[in-house]
DNA sequence: AGTCTCAAGTTGTATATACAGGTTAGACGA
DNA sequence: TCGTCTAACCTGTATATACAACTTGAGACT
């Protein structure tokens, strides 16, 4: 890594995120105000409030002038599939993410993989399978294949500690994603690992990820339909954000 | 509306995104500079700057270092389920849409229904059912809910020719959205009007959309797992675009 | 007890200024 | 002619300062 320095807006949002996503900070609890992280952080107060106010645009954080900045609960605004990491998203809601490695293992990438991957038939990738769980209960098999000259410590990797997705972006910026969102009857290997019914659909995400100009993993995420669901906050680009609206619930639409 | 001013950074913003999207700018071209914003609009650099930089982060604009601000390619801002009208996405692909109507009367909101727009039980409310069409072959049962006062012309419309999204959003304009994607097994009727196999599964989109600081209408979106599924294309913000992406090959990854 | 006012703290915005670093075109010299 | 250097412009960030508007609680007053 080179030895650049973040920007210093961008080291406060970063320890912000990391006391909420911790779990330190919960949702409704306050953040500090513009005022105190001048005097912890040494910013000056326009530094502190570009921080506060990006972290309100991207969903973290909601303020009302006069009373002070609050995390926001249930990540208002996040996008639909925007999740890049499912222990970010499962440690976001307040729980307990952990995950088991069925497979990790060296392999020559065939057909449809070496397609999505952009390579010959028979380049060496890493495939990876896992198990992630919240609160113990089952909610995603991970079916990863990896460029293997991209990542050539995946193999060595623990990632029962480390999901793969945040090891990925640790060892190269993430450029863009692809993802197709699907419904499909479970093979019985998945229905398994995910304990779901014999006549449960599964909710499955392809996801093609871009680092550098090619694309260097490719992901199918399997879900149980019953204890799994996409979410997703939509505001049109220009729209000013009506101040009403506050914290807009979402549970409401998930009982329906 | 009160007559207070919004705040000037937020008149750059619109006044550029006006010249964009009437086409005065085309994707590519040069938008002002800060310093020039200064001069022409009478504001600090530090207000251009924000304009442009919020306008950046929303996808309008791409900036680079010592060249200057662009009109960025349209397609960077499209995200997973942005998509409102199941016409225009099936036009887009080059196909013909179609739809039947299915149910169009006055009844009075229960339960869920009423509980997601945040109305009385009892209140007055326009329920739709359509079947969508894609050269011929069902791909959506819509059932939508509408508020009464918000559309009364929503009973005299003819939804085969003009969808209920496209009515809606010329009624008033749309302000945010709020969605879930879930897996499920349809219900018999559903099953039926989408020509499903018994033991396929379908994806179901679940959404509220608001207008005037409140939910004005609830759509379940069903579509068979076999023949339907969300697509999306990511691009963290803050990334600089990767001027060699260009256009991505979604099919690809649609085959696997 | 109830009401009013005001001070303190908070967010939101606007400005002037400063410096670092990328990009480009043109001047200049070999 | 070719390469190099520099000046001019651009974005990106950081700071100090200022004013407006909102919220809350404490204290004064009736």
């Amino acid at each position: 890594m080179a030895g650049v320095e973040k920007p210093r807006y961008q080291q406060l949002k970063d320890r912000i995120i990391a006391r909420i996503s911790s779990g330190e900070l919960q949702p409704g609890d306050r953040v500090p105000s513009e005022n105190e992280l001048v005097e912890s952080s040494s910013v000056s107060r326009m530094t502190a409030n570009r921080a506060l106010r990006e972290l309100t645009d991207e969903g973290y954080v909601r303020r009302v002038a006069g009373r002070g900045s609050f995390v926001a609960d249930l990540r208002a605004q996040s996008h639909v599939l925007e999740v890049q990491n499912i222990a970010d998203e499962i440690a976001a809601r307040g729980h307990t993410h952990s995950s088991s490695v069925i497979r990790q293992s060296k392999q020559n990438a065939r057909g449809e993989v070496a397609k999505a991957l952009h390579v010959e038939q028979g380049t060496e990738i890493v495939h990876l399978t896992l198990v992630h769980y919240e609160n113990g209960v089952p909610v995603q098999v991970e079916d990863r294949h990896v460029l293997a000259d991209f990542a050539p410590g995946c193999l060595d990797e623990d990632f029962a500690a480390t999901t793969p997705s945040a090891y990925l972006s640790s060892v190269a910026p993430l450029q863009e994603a692809e993802q197709v969102v699907r419904a499909a009857i479970p093979n019985a290997a998945v229905c398994r690992q995910l304990q779901m019914a014999d006549d449960e659909p599964s909710l499955v995400v392809l996801r093609r990820t871009w680092s550098g100009g090619r694309p260097v993993t490719f992901a199918r995420l399997h879900h149980p339909g019953s204890r799994y669901e996409l979410t997703g906050h939509y505001i049109p680009p220009g729209t000013a954000r009506s101040p009403s609206a506050d914290v807009v619930q979402l549970e409401s639409l998930k009982q329906c």
